[in-house]
DNA sequence: GAAGCGACTGCAAGCGCTTACACTCCGCGC
DNA sequence: GCGCGGAGTGTAAGCGCTTGCAGTCGCTTC
């Protein structure tokens, strides 16, 4: 163990006993002063605070994590790290966590298959964090309750795991909204767009598209089955799944499952001189920065705010000492609001353009 | 200290000395062994790896850590995870540090002075990781060496910090490229929409701006200070900055030094009924994936990779021995490449549109 | 006034690794 | 035939914390 090799004046770093010596305590007390323990005198927590401060003493984390068994990290995985959608997670994620001093580490599961060996026994995911966000990741429960059995928290966004904190949507009822929106300006021709989240399948577009269909019988309307396409909830599928309905017995009105797609679509529109909101209406899901700009109606919730909630439920279920001992109160996050933005690119079936200003146009 | 709380029947973790007695070798054999170092004999490796592996033993990363002072952990710090270009430096950087076995932590850096306190001694970042990679963060030098001197390897990317590997792209010839493709053209009233990062001031646009007006020089044309106008990098920055550049005496084309405020522009133009490419031609840089969709012509650049890049310079740097003694070669990162897409946001000064097709639209 | 009880504090045993150093062989040179 | 060096292995001392347990001490409580 190198002792003092001096070549590169490395600060001594300044250790919990420096500071026991200081305040005159043990270190056992500098500990407990330190993190807010009970049974620690006022005076000398005072004592030990001033002295750490001014030492700038704090503790090595990993000699925190080995000695303790917690680690104050958080993993947050994700499908895709670049991704509008997921990165505004993990802002919200790391936002949260970082606040309440814990480590975010986060994992790009690019490949569906990392993700079960991510979680796998191996991985030793518990021996780095105190507990997982798993966003839109359709892990089995299995292995979410296998983590649990090793004390990881778990929580989701997008994805519902046994009774772990959710942060779900309430997809459903956004299929209806963006449903609602377009019956009501008497559009009864209509299309979808939506689909897997390749490679990934999760449930998220089948439950949107149930409440998007329920809604359209409430006024009669069946949606046909080949006008809903898969859009990959990216910006080219979109764009080519519109180009798909287009291409016969064209919509009049699109919902489109998420802002990238409404914005494919857009695209895909414009290329044929058509315009939406007049020819065609085009409502997306997101309100992605991006929308307002080219006047996307769309069904707006807050993605980073999504992450937040899921950190938020994690900490909470990481410090309640039930979750270890397996009879925890399911911590239930906070459901994800999420509320209408009507735009242009949607209007009344037959393309009055009536009294619609550019005012929302831009913040 | 827990020795058996049996209630959750937390699996027993398997530690060294337990592949040591199953291999029957000591600790330290299994330890070198593992970790590939020199002086085990092939066979006994063989056996180790073999028992581990039927074990499922992994070393526990913080007594590792702790024991040998080493963290096998990179920390990412990028101004803000959520935007665009960021996550996907992070993604990149991801990519290959998980790839190499390390961590990654990431730390958003929304507010200008957590830069500052977070590099500070104070943060004890020398503690949690092995190396730093700082995204377009502008810190103080002495920061950075005092990172060096307490063990930390540090790579940036968009901005050098002393000769630590610093992936930078060529602004100034990005902005020559840019000013060479309008110039080209025959345009000469150029307009430029660039600024600052708010709130974080860094080098990139003047460097940009740098470049481009030289090459506008080479051809005899001067940019107006006037026709200069901020625009944040952020689409409404653009989109504001066009309407600026409109507002009087419009330039004919403009350089976004961005496509996030390129896609800005593109709508202020629309929204007054102007044809990008026709009426005023508009290039950006990034090659955003919007960018093919509303056909900007734009310089691209390979976000992801640039991230990669300065993740594998760091991790050169983590693993070169000389770097703790003070006296390395500054391992350079490899060069960013960048190359113009030409698309139809840009045209001949007289608003041919000649035989431009739509084939290169979409993939 | 003795016993009892909390509130504080300290002692010391780990947490599960890494690694300096010591040791044992074995082959080889002279 | 002996000494030597190097390869391979083991021993054990930490790394810098946390925390169970065992006091110590000043007050209540009968």
């Amino acid at each position: 163990m190198g002792t003092d090799d001096t070549n590169g004046e490395a600060p001594r770093r300044v250790r919990i006993e420096d500071g026991a010596a200081q305040a005159d305590v043990s270190v056992a007390t500098v500990s407990r002063a330190l993190r807010g323990l009970p049974n620690v005198a006022a005076s000398t927590r005072r004592r030990v605070v001033d002295v750490a401060e001014q030492l700038g003493y704090q503790p090595d984390p990993a000699a925190a994590r080995l000695a303790a068994g917690r680690t104050n990290t958080v993993i947050a995985i994700v499908p895709h790290l670049g991704s509008w959608y997921f990165s505004n997670v993990v802002a919200g994620i790391e936002a949260v966590c970082t606040q309440a001093g814990y480590d975010v580490l986060v994992i790009g599961a690019d490949e569906p298959s990392r993700v079960d060996r991510l979680i796998d026994e191996r991985a030793q995911l518990d021996r780095r964090a105190d507990g997982v966000v798993l966003v839109d990741l359709p892990v089995a429960s299995e292995l979410a309750e296998s983590l649990v059995r090793r004390r990881v928290a778990v929580a989701t966004v997008g994805w519902r795991v046994g009774d772990h904190p959710a942060v779900v949507l309430d997809d459903p009822a956004v299929g209806a909204l963006a449903a609602e929106h377009l019956l009501h300006f008497g559009h009864r021709d209509l299309g979808v767009i939506g689909g897997d989240l390749d490679p990934i399948a999760f449930e998220v577009p089948e439950r949107r598209l149930r409440g998007f269909r329920e809604q359209c019988q409430r006024y009669g309307v069946d949606v046909a089955a080949e006008r809903i396409v898969g859009g990959g909830f990216r910006l080219d599928g979109g764009y080519a799944a519109m180009a798909v309905l287009l291409e016969h017995d064209p919509p009049t009105a699109v919902f489109a499952m998420s802002d990238e797609m409404a914005f494919g679509a857009l695209m895909a529109l414009q290329e044929r001189g058509l315009t939406p909101g007049v020819d065609v209406s085009v409502i997306g899901v997101d309100d992605h920065e991006f929308a307002h700009v080219v006047e996307l109606t769309t069904i707006r919730q807050n993605v980073v705010d999504n992450g937040a909630a899921a950190a938020r439920a994690l900490l909470a279920a990481i410090q309640d000492p039930r979750t270890t001992t397996g009879d925890a109160e399911p911590a239930e996050a906070e459901t994800p609001t999420f509320s209408l933005v009507a735009r242009s690119s949607t209007g009344p079936l037959n393309g009055h353009r009536a009294d619609r200003t550019l005012s929302s146009r831009l913040p």
